[in-house]
DNA sequence: TATGAATGAGCGTTCATTCAT
DNA sequence: TATGAATGAACGCTCATTCAT
């Protein structure tokens, strides 16, 4: 086979993202290192020499992963400076976001059966709690809330809504709603 | 081998309550079909004449597990009718569970690389919600709480606590203290 | 399970029966005992009372078969003295035989992938050559044919056959045709 | 162990003359592929780099050897233009084949309960057959026969011999001297 | 005669990992 | 850096067979 070689970052970079969907289309048993290393054209040793164990590098492709997924939800939040209210209604509640050409629109929307589901729901809210937490300080200090227990009123409202997201029966609409009128209430925002 | 027989239905719970205490311990990959008939003394083969398959069996255990863990969660609150606010300052929040020879005093105290521990914390949480929901209800009806969406309500109040619950930072205590105080707030009981 | 006795000669039969269509429909390897018992309603070590292993009655069960397929395409032949042509053209070259209820219609109609055709086709000739063989004599002593190794004759005419019987690429119009015309050639009775 | 590694081509096709063997030996089902690598020294994963299953390795190897088996006892007919009376008292008959260091000797010799044989037998047939019809072919056309269906008359030649091949009652100069008889007379050429 | 739970060996197959090139 | 043939241990699963009832 042709030859083919690329900067180390970037190869490491192309099997992460590979195993990454990989991982997430089919589960972390069901995805071989052969599997990954056919689709990234590349030999199976290869990935060996980049990561030390297939877990390891399921470890670092899942955290990438809920990274990504934190961040696209969270995203401008920490730029501008929205009301709390504003940033409510505007928020992603992780089933509005669109094929975009990466893998996070499929949160929430692949098969139940993959028990991937469960551990990535919960790293990706682990990720968005202190950022959530964060801007629950900040309106605080802009006096639009009050609340003294930021982390764990910021925990309940990110990992609150996995109970409605995870819920088969309803409609994105409805946990949308929902979902935004309790957390208005919650903060007593309206 | 000396062949003990058994009522096929304590043949099953056996194998059952092996193959739960395992994968729990263990992590679903990490247990063989071989650990399991050893443990249980029995025939390779016998699982099968039980289960089709190892997932099949993985499901069952699990759903069982988190019946039986939701199940002393929420334990007594169906039967009297303490106010909402008894109820919470007595509620077992998941970590006070004490080693009773059952496997429930593991709940989020295992090491937290094992996967299936996330999903085991959404399944319970998710058979937890609807008996949470009741006790609401009935709580609007007495009067001692004004919510509409008590379905949304219950959710968020049973998931919420995962990102307390979870994190490694925190003492038993501590999580304690924090999740009533804001439950007791967000219910407006206190 | 509703205990249910029999005759052990006709338990005997059922199970040679069902064995033989299930061999037939899965090849020997596929249908394994448990198959057997289920189809037979019956318990599976039942079987070991009649047949002292599964390879027993494999054998049995296929000899069974054999004579049957023959018998049925041989009948009429001891019976009746018609002229060697007229048994020609209307005997039945194994692919006219209709859906009756038992099995022999299939006979080189099942999938070509099953192995087990090949062993049964060279069993039905080898019961079929022996028949064959004495209508040979019979005709040579009526005068209607002229051959001194009726043995080997009744061999050719029979195994001969199999080659086009198992040709995919022929229709059974195409077979029979051919065969008949050969058949009448050979024996010199056109 | 020591890791000795060949160019692919060379190494499936070890696999495949040792399977060819084994199968031929002991059967299909009696052969495992552990079996298989354990004589080729190899170990067993690397059997499924070559061939996806037992069964394609074995649906190979068969063929195979049906090939080399056919082709040693057609050989030379399609080179030299002997008459076809010439051919026939020179044929290798199924049962001359010395042993050579092939397994070819062995067909029709082995134990009868062997299951691979008659299709084995089939399968050579098969394969002889149009050679054996072009023969004829020539034949007409060099005005040594007479026949217009040269395709049947072909298969009835080579499958007729089947019966008297895989009688066990007959010596092997017994089988040579009625199928070359029997031959010269069909075909009418003595 | 009949049951069916239980056995236990073994099979086909997969796969993470290694290593000579 | 990259290849891919080779390893070898294990795994899920099947199944002929046994035996207490």
């Amino acid at each position: 086979m042709a030859r083919i070689t690329k900067a180390p970052e970037e190869r490491r970079q192309e099997i992460l993202n590979t195993a990454m969907r990989l991982f997430y289309e089919q589960g972390y048993e069901k995805t071989s290192i052969s599997d990954i290393s056919k689709a990234v054209h590349v030999a199976q040793g290869l990935c060996y020499r980049y990561f030390p164990s297939k877990e390891a590098l399921y470890d670092e492709a899942m955290d990438q992963y809920a990274e990504a997924l934190a961040q696209r939800m969270t995203a401008g939040m920490e730029e501008n400076g929205s009301s709390l209210k504003t940033m409510i209604l505007q928020s992603i509640t992780g089933f509005e976001v669109e094929n975009d050409g990466s893998y996070a629109y499929k949160f929430c929307h692949g098969p139940e059966k993959e028990k991937i589901h469960a551990q990535l729901s919960l790293a990706v809210c682990a990720k968005m709690s202190p950022v959530i937490k964060r801007q629950l300080d900040l309106a605080v200090k802009r006096g639009e809330l009050e609340i003294d227990d930021t982390e764990t009123a910021a925990s309940f409202a990110v990992f609150g809504q996995l109970g409605i997201l995870l819920d088969p029966a309803l409609t994105n609409e409805e946990k949308e709603t929902r979902i935004r009128a309790f957390l208005l209430k919650l903060l007593k925002l309206s």
